[in-house]
RNA sequence: UCCUUGCUAGCUCAAUUGGCAGAGCGAGCGGCUGUUAACCGCUAGGUUCUAGGUUCAAGUCCUAGGCAAGGAGCCA
């Protein structure tokens, strides 16, 4: 009896009898022989049936079989360096094989280019192709190993709710529910609050589920429904916050070279810019970093590009101008301290320069642009309220929040990273709606 | 919300100045013992997004609408 193998495990069976479990991907034939490429969710492999080596009638079925077939083939694994696939450069000698089922000669999904409606439309099938499962991959990666560093790291991981009564950040951008008789409930757009109150009980904590933004932004930066990752820390000022996001930055791409190098391969990722991510790296003043754009705007000899780079002090960064900065380095970027009136209200002043606030901003380079926002806390509670008061937020929706000013409040400081975001920098993709199996987008919630 | 672009075979696209609706892939049939999104031969496959209009003649020009994409703003 022939073991039952993922394909992943693949080198480990060479010369071995195995059985594997999957689908047809793609299937050339040449007469006598079949190349049948083989998926079965944990990788690719070619498996090779010869007319002798099979009853006539199975071999003129297989010789047919439509892509998308699941089968259960058994068959000796054997090293051959043309043999493509993931992890590739084995093949399964077919010796037997079970149709589980032919599928229909229908599937629209071909192994050519698609348009991105007719992909999306199909994205239940979409996520069969190999380029987006070496995606989905990477993405479950770098999720288990953000986990992996905060929970080697002291941070307890604490679900916020996702169900809140206001908005940290105003209504505008929420989604809007009913809820019974207590009026209108939102679907969170960020855990951040909660997690303040958390780390009076617990020190460092994370949260990491979706959130949802009802901007109408359609760029390929942005969806309707992300997953973002929220550590928050107490006793932990702005340059303590930076450290942890390169630190865990660094650790994720670590992982992922490590364990789906077959998988960004296949992607045509360029591995030794990946390479190069290591902690520490550069913090930019945002005074500096405005600076450097005005000299890059100088520069630039483009007058489309030239007027793209038009910058004032008190604007925050648009796309062009992360881009700008981002291309001077090889690795992320931080860029500290923005005007507070383009940030949030709860960000704590710099000392000497009220107009300024201690918020950072993490720019991943290739112009992926804005991977984290974080910030040190306004920790004084007269401050916070005042802050309340100023953006005209309802005071009643805030209370508990302001008393966790009240009872020990400390410096602290959190960030949030955007999940599909950091994917599809280090997959090296076109458009983030490719870095979620089933994305939401502002004209889309099908399938 | 605004700006720009696009919509032709199942998919990706072509069609000159307004003048016979085309190709590749996919599908079917046939061929091939090493294919890498194979290749070669043959076959089938069309309400050119919708509704009007101009014209001898509209995929192409005009009007209105629909849908999608990219970008701006906003953000992770």
């Amino acid at each position: 009896m022939a073991e039952y193998i993922s394909v992943s495990k693949i080198s480990n069976y060479v010369e071995k009898e195995v059985t594997i479990k999957g689908w047809v991907y793609n299937r050339t034939d040449k007469g006598k022989l079949v190349f049948l490429l083989v998926r079965d969710g944990s990788g690719f492999v070619q498996c090779v049936a010869f007319k002798g080596d099979l009853d006539p009638e199975v071999f003129d079925r297989v010789m047919r079989l439509p892509q998308e077939s699941s089968v259960i083939i058994t068959g000796s694994v054997r090293e051959d360096k043309r043999a493509p696939g993931i992890p590739g450069g084995y093949e399964v000698g077919v010796k037997q094989i079970e149709i589980v089922q032919e599928a229909g000669l229908d599937y629209p999904m071909s192994l050519k280019d698609h348009g991105p409606d007719f992909a999306l439309d199909n994205r239940h099938l979409w996520i069969r192709m190999q380029s987006q499962w070496a995606i989905l991959r990477v993405r479950a990666t770098v999720m288990a190993a953000t986990r992996e560093w905060l929970d080697n790291n002291g941070f307890i991981a604490m679900d916020t709710p996702i169900l809140t009564p206001a908005a940290a950040e105003g209504t505008t951008t929420l989604f809007e529910t009913e809820y019974f008789d207590e009026g209108k409930a939102y679907l969170a757009q960020t855990g951040q609050l909660y997690n303040e109150a958390n780390i009076f009980a617990f020190g460092k904590v994370y949260c990491f589920g979706p959130t949802f933004r009802a901007e109408k932004s359609k760029t390929r930066r942005h969806l309707t429904e992300f997953w973002m990752l929220e550590p928050e820390i107490a006793f932990c000022d702005l340059d303590g916050l930076m450290e942890v996001e390169e630190q865990m930055l660094t650790h994720i791409i670590q992982r992922v070279l490590r364990e789906r190098l077959p998988e960004l391969k296949s992607l045509g990722r360029d591995i030794s810019k990946l390479e190069k991510i290591v902690a520490p790296f550069p913090r930019i003043f945002y005074d500096d970093a405005a600076k450097m754009i005005a000299e890059l705007r100088e520069k630039e000899t483009d007058p489309e590009k030239k007027e793209l780079l038009a910058f004032e002090w008190g604007m925050d960064f648009g796309a062009p101008h992360e881009t700008a900065i981002t291309s001077q380095f090889e690795t992320p970027v931080f860029v500290y301290g923005y005007p507070s009136a383009v940030k949030a209200f709860y960000m704590e002043p710099w000392p000497g320069r009220p107009e300024v606030c201690k918020s950072v901003d993490l720019l991943a380079p290739e112009g992926y642009g804005e991977i984290c926002g974080g910030s040190e806390r306004i920790s004084d509670h007269d401050a916070l309220l005042a802050r309340i008061r100023k953006e005209k937020l309802p005071e009643d929706a805030f209370k508990w929040y302001l008393e966790l000013r009240k009872y020990g409040s400390v410096p602290h400081s959190g960030f949030g990273m955007g999940i599909e975001r950091v994917t599809s920098w280090i997959c090296g993709i076109e458009h983030i709606r490719e870095a979620i199996a089933f994305p939401r987008t502002i004209k889309r919630v099908y399938p």
